[in-house]
DNA sequence: TCAATCATCAACCAAACGGTTGACAACGCA
DNA sequence: TGCGTTGTCAACCGTTTGGTTGATGATTGA
């Protein structure tokens, strides 16, 4: 029962599911449209595509024999938040240091040692 | 050979490298103060924090016996761009859809099938 | 109806992953 | 000098992952 985050990262940590994620932000596809233009066979795009799936960043339509997929763009948002949310975290604390380090400065202290 | 976006993506897959990085963002740690919450051995955080390291998202200094660990922001950045790339691409997209649908509507034409 | 098409399911395989324990390297300090 | 502390290396183990091939399901079009 992983998380959802952990979902999304480790689907994206696939270069071809990447590269799947980024045709599909110009155009839906079916799976066989999908697995043409890769070395592979196309169970194992099916595969890709059922990761990507179980992430959230994609969905499925049923076309007659086709599934045409679909890009969920939503889930962009989920890694955004997570990763502003840290960045931002982190910038906070390098402008406290800074703070420290001109307040140090100012006081002819020497600096010493890692941040507690 | 993992390219880099591929090590950046897979290292954040994972709960507990997540949570180091969370922590990270608030302050520099050592090895095994990093280690010190987690139900597992050291050795094992020890290993999540060499994926960190290759994936550029964590550096380590040397202090005596102690290894401080410290966050590469900046890596955030790389992520970024990745998805606001395809996520703008996406919008794009749904936009240029929006105007056809539009387009269609004025002109009483039904629609069928998938974008091709 | 029935063959062709599109996609998934199932079984299998090798490699990678996340964890373990045990040994050892590097360093400071008493 | 030598001992305690901190961290990594190595070997191992079970599970997950990304691929394969072969069979099957579902649906359309002739």
């Amino acid at each position: 029962m992983d998380d959802r985050l952990s979902k999304v990262f480790a689907a994206l940590a696939d270069p071809t599911r990447r590269d799947l994620v980024a045709r599909l932000t110009r155009a839906d596809a079916t799976v066989g449209e999908l697995a043409e233009p890769y070395p592979i066979s196309v169970q194992a795009v099916s595969k890709h595509l059922k990761v990507l799936e179980d992430a959230g960043l994609v969905t499925k339509a049923r076309q007659a024999q086709r599934r045409p997929v679909h890009l969920e763009a939503e889930v962009f948002d989920l890694m955004t938040a997570w990763i502003e949310r840290y960045r931002r975290q982190a910038e906070e604390r390098y402008s406290r240091l800074d703070a420290v380090l001109a307040d140090l400065n100012a006081t002819d202290n020497p600096t010493e040692g890692i941040a507690s």
